[in-house]
DNA sequence: TTGACTTCGTTCACCAGTCGTACGAAACTG
DNA sequence: CAGTTTCGTACGACTGGTGAACGAAGTCAA
């Protein structure tokens, strides 16, 4: 229960233009008097917040319907959109080897999206040019950037704005708040807040936004590489726990393997499920799987399209996917699973396996079974949710456009 | 993200009241000046809103310090805490034969305390009466009720305010809601708002607001009884999914039992971990086990501390505790887990298995380890919670006490 | 005892925000 | 072109929070 700060007046006008906001979204583009009976505000309070939008161009505003598409008399409202060409949010995401940049408007649309490599062991250098670039293109078509979120595989401490330890970049207690905010920050320029997050969470916010599970309210994500990444995402928001570690799935003691897993542990989910495992299961070898993933299960989907072998394999593995998402989602009870990463490509093979053991695995009680889908976002997927996350802080009230 | 209602400077009343409020039960009670300080609000604020409380008999307004107490030179403040005659917040627990009613004031003091036993098979007549005379008593003090909670052995719809199933009270698709409802109805009195909730859920508040893990924001409640039940607490509010199932961890495929379980299925976790299982373990045999997990399982505790055997027994089944545990917590992260039911009288067994398993399953990264503790409130967990759940729209400025 | 000093709680004028009503604007209908 | 319907805004009333000012109620020291 987070304390706050004290409400003040302005305060509702936050909290009704997010109710606004969330209305165009959610609902749609509608005229002013529509939105008012849509939010339960007076029309003349949607008036005056429309103004504010429109002045800080966070909304377009439509030419009234053509004649023929209206239906009754009266004078025809003026629609009003989210998007304008005002505000974004800005995403990045650093891996190995590679970066990602998107920036969202309100409305969802990608206004910039980059994908840059970067030779390994200079990721911090390329993430601060990146971020550089990515402000000076923004501030240049005169947009205003809410927020910066940077997207990193490994644990954060979103409180201090850390890299706890991000082992693949060779991170450890890195203030990359620190790091971003003074790569942009400039004279005359108000410097815009920066947050950090692990990659699979904001894959995770990506697909329950904008990806495979939009829309849907509880949204579990798990993303194969050579680890596993998870992250649960609720009414948009990530779920972290008490320290943040929440959703770090790879090591749950899941599957009854007895392979020594890298944390030095026996029966790590990650042993039967991640990369190496798929690779074990259906005996095919991938130079490089590490580096590349998604192109050692591509391989193997390939193969498995002629080796009934390869098949079984990977039907191997799905089971035990299955099993742990039994037991995650009998936990948190998701009303969509999300497969990204290396499972995409295996999809056809995979998705129904884990469906298999979910109808067989969940308590019944009529109730409706949680739907199994595939990553849709790919490799933006991450910088995608950062962004989105940053604007989620304007549909949530938390964070006024002022 | 429900859309909830219009927002008005009404909204912002309540919302700094609960500030109020909260100020009040977390950091104590204080002069108008010091909890304007604390709050961030404005004096003049404060001194409303404190007048607001006054008038409905929510706070209780002390004299002025002594003087041998006071440290500063000035006038002293008037120290105002929370408690008053007026508010409270009734919760009831129905079970197989008894019946529990705990009524809360708005600092936590036990107002009402009841325990009835009731026929099997004739609990909703029970409930309905108990329902009542509570009310009675309360509204007879001049009191105001802000709602009724009530918890049940079973799936419940919250939104619907149905029983979807409780099989130990033989109870289907019973809209609960609308039995208590109907039951406090009298002329002149205006009806109390009246909600259903699972009894783990229930007791998981409880140990997290007023037990075991007081004041902790992360808390997992396991009970122990014939099955298993449990409860996440986040910040005093239950987690409960997209459907309500989250925490029915039962039938989890934990621990590798091969043993068919009630539901039909092998594998479930509480095959392993439930009372029957520890009897087994145990080699104990308890007459009417099923009808009083308690005396069974304090029965073990007095065995196991002259036979070896039926020690070795407990630290098994602790084992599988752990197992799950670990689970569980490195999927939800908890700051704390509570164990309770029949776990309580063996605790000084379980306690350090569950301890050690989670030493050597959690991945460490340096983070605190999360607690295992016992749970403190015993029978009346349940009706204490719901009680709490209803008072806790107070604490978070969803409801308005007028 | 008394006056200086400090802090508390309230009063008051002001501001921000929402609401309902009224009214002009902008369409359609016949 | 008058009548009708709906849209969007202007305006006054009301609620609630805020800072400044002020009386109240203590302590402290001469």
């Amino acid at each position: 229960m987070p304390s706050g700060s004290p409400v003040g007046s302005e305060t509702l006008r936050r909290l009704n233009t997010a109710r606004v906001l969330r209305s165009l979204r959610d609902q749609g583009p509608a005229s002013r008097s529509l939105v008012a009976q849509r939010t339960g505000l007076a029309k003349a309070t949607v008036g005056a917040i429309v103004a504010d939008l429109h002045r800080l161009q966070a909304i377009d505003e439509g030419p009234a319907a053509t004649s023929r598409a209206r239906v009754v008399a009266g004078r025809p409202g003026r629609p009003v959109a989210l998007g304008g060409a005002g505000t974004v949010g800005l995403g990045l995401e650093v891996n190995v080897g590679y970066l990602a940049a998107t920036a969202l408007d309100l409305a969802g649309r990608t206004v910039i999206s980059h994908r840059v490599t970067a030779h390994t062991g200079h990721e911090l250098e390329a993430l601060r040019e990146l971020a550089r670039d990515c402000h000076q293109q923004l501030t240049a078509q005169g947009r205003r950037i809410i927020g910066v979120g940077v997207a990193v595989p490994g644990l954060v401490s979103r409180e201090r704005g850390v890299v706890v330890a991000a082992p693949n970049l060779h991170w450890h207690e890195l203030d990359l708040v620190a790091e971003v905010t003074k790569a942009l920050r400039r004279r005359g320029v108000q410097p815009c807040p920066v947050r950090v997050d692990n990659d699979a969470n904001c894959s995770a916010v990506a697909e329950a936004t904008h990806g495979a599970a939009r829309g849907v309210d509880h949204v579990l994500f798990l993303t194969g590489t050579v680890g596993l990444g998870s992250g649960f995402v609720v009414d948009g928001r990530v779920q972290r726990g008490s320290t943040g570690y929440a959703g770090e799935v790879g090591h749950l003691p899941i599957g009854g393997s007895e392979r020594r897993c890298a944390c030095g542990r026996r029966g790590c989910w990650e042993t039967t499920v991640g990369l190496p495992a798929m690779l074990r299961a259906t005996g095919v070898r991938v130079r490089d799987a590490h580096h590349d993933p998604l192109a050692a299960a591509t391989e193997v989907a390939r193969r498995a399209r002629a080796d009934p072998r390869v098949r079984a394999g990977v039907r191997e593995v799905g089971g035990w996917l299955g099993t742990g998402v039994v037991t995650i989602a009998g936990l948190l009870d998701p009303a969509a699973v999300v497969l990204g990463g290396y499972f995409v490509p295996l999809g056809s093979l995979l998705v129904p396996a884990v469906d298999r053991a979910l109808r067989r695995g969940m308590l019944g009680h009529g109730a409706p079974r949680c739907a199994v889908v595939l990553s849709t976002l790919g490799l933006g997927a991450a910088s995608t949710g950062a962004a989105t996350d940053v604007l989620s802080d304007v549909f949530d009230g938390q964070v006024s456009l002022a």
